[in-house]
DNA sequence: CTTGTGTGGTAGC
DNA sequence: ATCGCTACCACACAAG
């Protein structure tokens, strides 16, 4: 193309010497926050072709698409001069200025043209047609907006108005948006390319998206037979069908007409759920411990609570035998539940199924079959296996009997354990006398009365405490009653430890090879007894050590009152996990799955009425030598864990922000999507819904004398809100700032104000003379070179670079209209070197060499690793420099096996930009505080006062005029904008 | 000492 | 085929 450097470098420096000084700045700045602030590669809108040295890619703004240089031809006019594709993106995506920033950039375009003497002529292609892009694409949805708008087209984010676009451009919808868009010409994004390509307007049926079946179907189940033809058709017409550019969720056809899908599929969540039965029982158990909690502060409103004042408790301990068998035999009276091996499982009894039996009835016990165990394995043991399907409903009902009778019987309390499981205390209920006896009568009738309300069995085990109404219960089973009232150390005796509860594989494993190196048998409780309590604890640490002990001398202070302690037994906690049927192929899949797990994980928060500060995501990684495909059909085989949290700084209930946080926290970690095989989001430290935006500021804290923080937190209006959780949180708005924060804030804010003034063509009255560093280290490094020349040349400084000892991420939050905002947060824990990617694992982990790989992915894109914060850039920059001096061959193995192709991880934009959604622009205005509206010098006033006030705690007028700033910096930030 | 993070274990069928 | 969930506790470790 040319010599040295090449044409785009010097047009680059051609067009940024014609600019005025403030003009560059804002350009940098506003670059750089569009850089974090749009789709995957909004920024750049040249593709990174695998072959292409990433050094002109940076530098080189020219529009080429991806596997088709002509194109550039095309769009670019005569010669290949650059088309400034990364500037466009500097022209805002906000709804609201849209066209006239188009119409702006197209001018600009023009002009820049002019000046280089190239064709000035406007391709009309897309006059006529309004395009709006839905979901993810590829090429991606800045592409797009530049290649519609640079060939005539209208480009709109938003579907404000029905008909407001002609076309609609995605690569996938989800059933609801297909309902929705029925009426609307949606198409691929080939539809575009090909358009520019061959100059005109292709006929948009021959790409229409809807009516398309799913993908190709990867697994060898019916490939020839394409049944489904009919599952997305509409009003459409018919239309040739193009390849599909990526993928899709595999779908199989069954008898009944049901289908399998993998993760990719929209409706994964949803099936599996229906079908898990793990799902379901912690769903019920959830469910069955709010509804008791409910109850009891219902209860207690009324008549207030009794403390049972019995020395002795009685706990009775009821529990269905091998519930779900049970149940599900009774719509089998064909079966003899009593003499025939019976359990329920998935897909019936095929020999080699590795189907979970989730219950078993006794008969199969005696061939040695256990829940937990696949089919395949239970046959061989017991060939004449009968395996039935779940019957959820069926449980439900059985399981509302037992509540129901429990209740009648007027307990001192109940706790649900289990969808079939209950603790009682019935210790009023019996009268000093006959104690025995009384107890007998009355469990016996409770399962002769469960038995004739459901037809099921139940067994009852009663003692003194939890731990011995547990262990008699076992004693009990199957449908049997046992009262422990007396020789209790004798009971244990011979027990196995394993029957404890809280007693499972890992401790039991301990206990043979850090205490009974020799036994060869089952460890019993008795062996324990003989051990002396400083020994367990310093086998197991105090707390597991002491319970040991306790539990192996039959002690046991376990409450189960709800009423004693409400606070005890409500959620502190939402999680959902999905380990099975999880399969992907790029991180753009997996971004979309976050964003489903997260709204089920909001639906659940709104139902609660909470919010969360605190996000977790954890991820199982198929391990270094587990195979691809595990022996359980779509289970995650063998895996290692990570799990990464994040605090929000704005406690949120919005799936999007939920989302977004679990989409940076998985780049955090860091996995190549095809080794994913599990997901897990968790939400903590949950605020009621409502306190959220009443949290006081952290100095107000200071007014409050140390003694009243202690108590209640009603008492008076002044006392700041005492959640622990909450003082550690870095940046709460409206009212809730931290001075660290404080001084964090304002050069990104300042920025953004001055910003938006300039486009507003608001008088500029001290445009700052130098650059955030930060803002400038979100360019690309030529660029950086480019622009430290051209700015050293005008004196213009790039700011010191702060100090950070501290990560800076970023927070999206979002509002009810869909707008959004990103929110510095500064999270002082977070130490780079404890990222999992830079640092090695505990020795526990045996991860290290594979997490080197995973460093690999996100080292291939260049500049999708300068988009990346930068400590976190540094991070991986480092990592991959050691990984390749040290081990050079795994990646390269695993492309030969074809299982990296490359186009995956240049599809993957694997930064943290690149999830921020489009209408980022905030249009923040000026607000005033103490006459000023200056972001550097509220923050001097502000910090001025503070030191002052620091000691004897601020005017409360003050206070008050703060926050009002405050609410108001709030109000625009989350409500003005488009 | 404190606090926080990440990991691992357990229970129900 | 197949639906390996989820709340909560405890610990090791790190950072102050």
């Amino acid at each position: 193309m040319s010599q040295d450097g090449g044409p785009s470098e010097s047009s680059f420096r051609d067009y940024m010497s014609t600019l005025e000084d403030d003009e560059l700045i804002e350009l940098i700045t506003s670059w750089s926050q569009k850089r974090k602030a749009s789709s995957p590669k909004a920024a750049d809108i040249n593709t990174n072709d695998a072959d292409q040295p990433s050094h002109s890619s940076s530098l080189s703004f020219q529009l080429a698409q991806e596997d088709n240089e002509e194109s550039v031809d095309d769009l670019g006019g005569d010669d290949k001069g650059p088309i400034f594709g990364d500037y466009a993106s500097y022209f805002a995506t906000k709804a609201q200025n849209q066209q006239i920033e188009d119409e702006k950039f197209l001018e600009w375009n023009k002009k820049r043209q002019q000046v280089q003497g190239q064709d000035t002529k406007v391709s009309s292609i897309f006059t006529g047609c309004v395009v709006h892009v839905n979901g993810y694409t590829r090429p991606s949805i800045a592409t797009i907006h530049k290649l519609i708008i640079l060939n005539g087209g209208k480009f709109i984010h938003h579907l404000s108005s029905k008909g407001a676009a002609t076309h609609i451009i995605a690569e996938r919808l989800t059933p609801r948006k297909q309902a929705e868009f029925k009426n609307y010409k949606v198409v691929r994004p080939q539809w575009v390319l090909d358009s520019i390509e061959r100059g005109s307007l292709q006929r948009w049926s021959d790409y229409s998206l809807i009516e398309v079946d799913y993908g190709q179907q990867r697994l060898q189940f019916r490939n020839e037979d394409q049944t489904n033809p009919h599952a997305k058709q509409d009003d459409e017409d018919e239309s040739e069908i193009g390849p599909s550019t990526e993928p899709m969720s595999e779908i199989v056809d069954t008898t009944d007409g049901t289908t399998t899908i993998d993760s990719k599929h929209p409706d994964f969540l949803k099936q599996f759920f229906a079908k898990s039965r793990l799902h379901h029982l912690s769903t019920w158990k959830a469910d069955l411990r709010l509804e008791f909690l409910n109850m009891v502060i219902e209860q207690s409103k009324s008549q207030g609570h009794m403390p049972t004042g019995a020395s002795h408790r009685i706990i009775v301990h009821v529990d269905f035998d091998c519930f779900f068998a049970t149940v599900s035999a009774l719509k089998r009276p064909d079966i003899d539940f009593q003499n025939q091996p019976v359990c329920v499982s998935h897909g019936g009894t095929k020999p080699g199924s590795t189907a979970d039996i989730a219950s078993c009835n006794y008969v199969c016990r005696k061939y040695g079959v256990k829940n937990g165990m696949w089919v395949r394995q239970a046959k061989k043991l017991c060939p004449d296996l009968i395996c039935l399907d779940y019957d959820f409903l069926g449980y439900e009902t059985a399981s509302k009997k037992l509540y129901e009778i429990l209740l009648g019987l007027k307990p001192d309390c109940i706790l649900p354990v289990s969808i079939d499981e209950a603790l009682l205390e019935i210790s009023s209920l019996i009268d000093d006398e006959n104690t025995v006896e009384q107890v007998q009568g009355f469990c016996e009738s409770l399962r002769r009365e469960i038995y004739e309300q459901t037809r099921c069995t139940v067994s009852v085990g009663v003692s003194h405490n939890v731990l011995l109404a547990k262990l008699s219960l076992r004693k009990a089973k199957p449908n049997g009653y046992f009262y422990l009232h007396e020789n209790f150390e004798e009971f244990l005796h011979n027990i196995p430890v394993s029957s404890l509860p809280g007693v499972g594989g890992a401790i039991v494993n301990k206990l043979i090879s850090q205490v009974f190196p020799h036994s060869s048998s089952e460890i019993t409780i008795g062996e324990i007894q003989g051990l002396e309590r400083a020994n367990l604890e310093k086998v197991f640490g105090v707390k597991t050590g002491t319970k040991l002990f306790e539990y192996a001398h039959g002690i046991d202070h376990t409450s189960i009152d709800i009423n004693s302690n409400p606070e005890a037994f409500t959620r502190k906690s939402i999680s959902i996990d999905i380990n099975w049927g999880i399969r992907f192929d790029s991180i753009a899949q997996i971004d979309e799955f976050l964003f489903r797990v997260s709204e089920e994980i909001c639906n659940k928060l709104q139902l609660m009425k909470m919010c969360t500060s605190q996000v977790t995501l954890k991820i199982l990684k198929r391990s270094k030598g587990a195979p691809i495909e595990p022996p359980k059909f779509l289970g995650c085989g063998q895996c290692d864990s990570f799990s990464k949290s994040s605090r929000l700084g704005i406690p949120s209930d919005d799936y999007r922000t939920i989302g977004m946080e679990a989409r940076i926290l998985f780049r955090n970690i860091g996995c190549d999507p095809l080794e994913l095989r599990g997901v897990s989001i968790q939400v903590t430290k949950l605020i009621e819904k409502g306190k959220e935006v009443q949290m006081r500021l952290p100095f107000a804290r200071l007014d409050a004398p140390k003694t009243a923080r202690l108590e209640g937190k009603e008492q008076h209006s002044d006392t700041p809100m005492e959640d622990k959780s909450m003082e550690t949180t870095q940046l709460e708005i409206p009212s809730e700032l931290d001075s660290s924060v404080l001084r964090e804030l304002p050069s990104s804010i300042e920025k953004r104000i001055d910003a938006q003034r300039q486009r507003d063509k608001a008088p500029i009255v001290d445009l700052p003379r130098d650059i955030d560093a930060q803002v400038f280290e979100q360019l690309p490094p030529s660029i950086q070179e480019e622009l430290r020349s051209e700015l050293r040349r005008r004196n213009i400084t790039i700011g010191e670079r702060t100090p950070k000892r501290k990560r800076v991420y970023y927070q999206q939050v979002f509002t009810r209209t869909g707008a959004s905002e990103v929110i510095r947060i500064i999270s002082p824990r977070k130490s780079p070197s404890k990222s999992p990617l830079k640092k090695s694992p505990t020795k526990k982990s045996p991860v290290k060499d594979v997490k080197r790989r995973e460093t690999k992915v996100a080292k291939v894109d260049e500049d999708v690793l300068n988009e990346l914060p930068p400590s976190l850039r540094k991070e991986i920059l480092e990592e991959w420099d050691e990984y390749e001096r040290t081990n050079m061959t795994e990646f390269d193995r695993l492309r030969e096996r074809g299982k990296l192709p490359e186009t995956k991880f240049h599809n993957s934009a694997n930064s943290i930009e690149s999830l921020v959604m489009d209408d980022f622009e905030c249009k923040i205005n000026l607000i005033m505080f103490q006459k000023t509206s200056q972001p550097s010098k509220i923050i001097k006033l502000v910090d001025r006062w503070m030191k002052k006030t620091v000691e004897k705690g601020p005017h409360h007028r003050d206070l008050e005029l703060f926050q009002t700033y405050l609410s108001k910096l709030n109000i625009i930030a989350i409500h003005c904008m488009p």
